[in-house]
RNA sequence: GUAGCCGUAGCUCAGUCGGUUAGAGCGCCAGGUUGUGGCCCUGGAGGUCGGGGGUUCAAUUCCCCUCGGUUACCCCA
């Protein structure tokens, strides 16, 4: 527990040490050649932006009404920190124009304003992709794959895929008034929380989770009815895609998630292996107005963000994606005056092998400990005996107890030998 | 923003129906073994019992507030 006048790190934040953040660097990693395999490029944005970017996703999201991190900086500028990354990916484009298809990745933190839970933090991770220029149904395909083929390669079994379309601006219109008479004509069996949905977004009442409402939106109007003809065979291509990978979906008609900007394809990566209330790993889906909003041409996009955090608590809940092993290959125990650990762990590590050592003059017992802590495969043991002959003791801390004795100037090049013959 | 539960050593937790120096296990440090880790034994360090206020002769314990954690609503990653 922290003193009464320590610090500790702000509400809905956390920090991430080893060997935690080992983990983490190798899921970014993972996700980092699933994107390259693809071509994607990584685009770094600033971590603030102007307000006026992330109002354009939607001012009746909840994110732009109520969890936006804004503050004024020293010149009265109104900005925010960023809690997604689609606009200001778009707005990058707009201010970039690189020839399209533009196809990026990105990794890193991102910030809402709100109350801490299972799987939901203040700052959190997202890595995503998205791709503007292109709406070619292929496109969709390509973004749902590469986010399937990653959870899948890093070991998760328990996910479901959803899939849904909101076809183009005209069919989303008419199907919102479309629900919304549907939804206003059975009322009285709506929970009375879902009310007020009802008249500012009914779209967003098909993904309540409350029981009578969802008993009366399994009923809903579906959007099906509603594609306009491009629509649908746009729908139709994606989901004939998926399927010639052989990537298994299931249809979802209530999934709508909670940005403004989505049009046709929309989807969902689903844990079954979590069971909080936050078991969406990630999603995303077609935005084809939303770069136009930020002032730049009408340019179709695409993509989708995964929540860092909330696969690694999937990886968790599988036992999947174990961390990466960073313990050190030799360890140097010198019972002398230190200058041989000095000379030995610098000479290592010159030539590729990771080393490490105790420092403060400690005792062998000591020392030992400390090695074998450390996760070392190797001890390589420096006393007065060997430095008065000119010689290491070499000791296999891991597969035997075997040790030996070895000149000083072999001992390096011996182990290098030996680990390259692994 | 709202609600429930929870804040005692670095970690996981006992405990105190209010009463002298607050405990355990694990971890850490040292010793048993002045040249050998993992097992075992011994010892040690480390807490203003989350913070503030109140009641009381006396508060870690009771009350209020506050901060934080956690779970849920809402929503999303």
């Amino acid at each position: 527990m922290a003193k009464a006048t320590g610090f500790k790190t702000p509400k809905g934040t956390r920090d991430v040490g080893p060997p935690d953040s080992a983990r983490w660097q190798a899921l970014i990693s993972a996700f980092e050649r699933e994107a390259q395999l693809a071509n994607y490029g990584l685009l770094h944005t600033p971590i603030f932006e102007d307000i006026g970017v992330f109002q354009r996703i939607g001012e009746g999201t909840d994110v732009v009404q109520k969890q936006m991190w804004d503050f004024l900086d020293k010149g009265d500028r109104r900005m925010v920190l960023r809690p997604e990354n689609t606009a200001s990916v778009c707005r990058s484009f707009v201010q970039q124009r690189p020839i399209v298809p533009w196809k990026i990745w990105y990794q890193g933190p991102f910030f809402r304003y709100e109350e801490p839970q299972a799987g939901r933090q203040r700052q959190f991770n997202q890595l995503g992709i998205e791709v503007l220029g292109s709406s070619d149904a292929d496109i969709d395909v390509e973004a749902i794959a590469l986010g399937s083929r990653f959870l899948e390669r890093i070991g998760l079994k328990r996910v479901l895929l959803l899939i849904n379309s909101m076809g183009d601006v005209e069919t989303r219109l008419k199907y919102a008034q479309a629900v919304q008479d549907y939804l206003r004509a059975n009322l009285g069996d709506i929970d009375r929380e879902d009310h007020e949905k009802i008249e500012a977004h009914p779209l967003r009442v098909l993904d309540s989770k409350r029981p009578n409402t969802r008993k009366v939106t399994a009923e809903a109007p579906r959007v099906e009815q509603f594609l306009s003809v491009e629509a649908g065979a746009h729908f139709d291509r994606v989901q004939a895609g998926l399927g010639s990978l052989g990537i298994s979906f299931a249809i979802e008609p209530r999934l709508v998630r909670g940005l403004d900007y989505y049009t046709h394809t929309l989807f969902e990566y689903q844990s079954s292996a979590l069971d909080t209330a936050q078991n969406a790993l990630g999603g995303g889906g077609r935005y084809n107005g939303l770069v136009e909003e930020l002032g730049g041409p009408d340019t179709p996009g695409i993509g989708f963000a995964m929540g860092v955090e909330r696969i690694l608590l999937a990886c968790d809940a599988e036992q999947a994606f174990v961390p990466p092993d960073t313990a050190p290959v030799v360890w140097i125990i010198d019972v002398t005056d230190g200058s041989s650990a000095r000379d030995l762990t610098h000479e290592l590590r010159s030539t590729g092998v990771s080393a490490d050592r105790s420092f403060d003059h400690r005792s062998m017992r000591s020392q030992m400990k400390a090695a074998d802590r450390s996760g070392a495969a190797w001890a390589i043991i420096v006393g007065d005996q060997e430095v008065a002959s000119g010689v290491v003791t070499l000791r296999n801390l891991r597969e035997s107890d075997d040790q030996k004795t070895i000149e000083r100037s072999q001992v390096v090049a011996y182990l290098v030998e030996v680990l390259s013959q692994r």
